[in-house]
DNA sequence: ATTTTTAAGTGACAAATGTCCTTTCACCCC
DNA sequence: GGGGTGAAAGGACATTTGTCACTTAAAAAT
């Protein structure tokens, strides 16, 4: 069996096994526990991280202390903190681990790196920003036009597999609406 | 006084007389009145438009009929279904202009032999790409954290000329919001 | 200038959603 | 395996927002 990684980026283009192997030799492991934080607001990020095992979420805290989930990611999705990452500021969003966690880290400038040895790693990156671009599109759409029952249907039609293993209050923060709300919908 | 589409791929790398000339002579001229459509539900999108004058939104219409704005544009910005446009797939989302238009239009084509004959406009296209994922980031943000009342205040705050230019039904709709709530707001 | 159309403001009411509080249940930790 | 902890369900009530109907004002058309 292909390791995770591989499967990936070849959903996309092909490699051949020494390709990988050398890609993949950027790449330093990491083990977080429940609960752990891999970004805290204000830190410098140094690293993008592909998820081999757990799941995790991003979120922003309001001035109140509320927080809002930005992004969630489970096996085989990338995570990181996007615009500190790329322009090296500091993290305006926290991401923070809801399960034991394996990842793989890799750092800007690697990714800088392999990005100019292939270009089939660079096309890679293209493709996944460009998918990232449309999904952002979808969900807007859906906050602007649909009620929160809309967006909940979505969102459980969207990622079954999350709505089991995710606590309910946070894909409430997700949608945009109260945990509460989130009970009185599936009530019926 | 430079071009005006000229200031604004200089506001990222600098060009020379002959290159910005070379480049211009790609584009097309486009006049139209106010109420026409550039993009209609459906169309193919073989063009994206620079505006030189007048104001236009994008949107998209629901089951209902009820329309959503996505996005306004006005002199200086760019405007397309960028979906549409680069994958050479109908148009989901419609264009209209609010005001008599003068645009300046791009095909796909001499966009792509551009991005290629100038590592610098293909450098443009990246960082505006790039500023536009940040903003739908942004907007993303404040329509789950925020009320009706901070959208709005912060579409004012953040678009003080688009205020009084533009129909509060479409600021409404690209607020997610009803007019009326619109109106009530700005009461106090 | 007069008519016609379109946008905007307003109030009353309904529906959706948020907030607060209590109770229950499941899981984790000595 | 009991005590603690955190997540979730549920009810009561407050607030926000949407909807509808009507009026006024402004802009466009003739």
């Amino acid at each position: 069996m292909s390791h995770p990684l591989r499967t990936h980026i070849e959903s996309v283009s092909q490699l051949t096994d020494e390709e990988f192997d050398y890609i993949l030799s950027h790449f330093t492991p990491v083990k977080l526990k429940k609960h752990s934080s891999l970004v805290r607001e204000g830190d410098l990020v140094k690293h993008e991280y592909f998820v081999l095992k757990g799941c995790l979420r991003s979120y922003i805290t309001d001035n109140a202390g509320k927080e809002f989930t930005y992004q969630f990611a489970v096996e085989n999705w990338w995570i990181s903190e996007r615009e500190a990452f790329m322009k090296h500021i500091p993290a305006s969003t926290a991401i923070e681990c809801m399960e034991d966690c394996e990842l793989l880290a890799l750092s800007y400038d690697d990714r800088a790196k392999l990005g100019r040895e292939f270009w089939k790693y660079e096309h890679y990156l293209a493709v996944k920003s460009n998918m990232g671009y449309v999904a952002l599109q979808k969900r807007l759409q859906l906050l602007i036009m649909g009620s929160a029952k809309e967006r909940f249907e979505n969102f459980v039609h969207q990622y079954p597999h999350l709505y089991n293993r995710i606590p309910k209050t946070h894909i409430a923060s997700y949608l945009g609406v109260s945990r509460e709300t989130i009970s009185r919908l599936y009530r019926k």
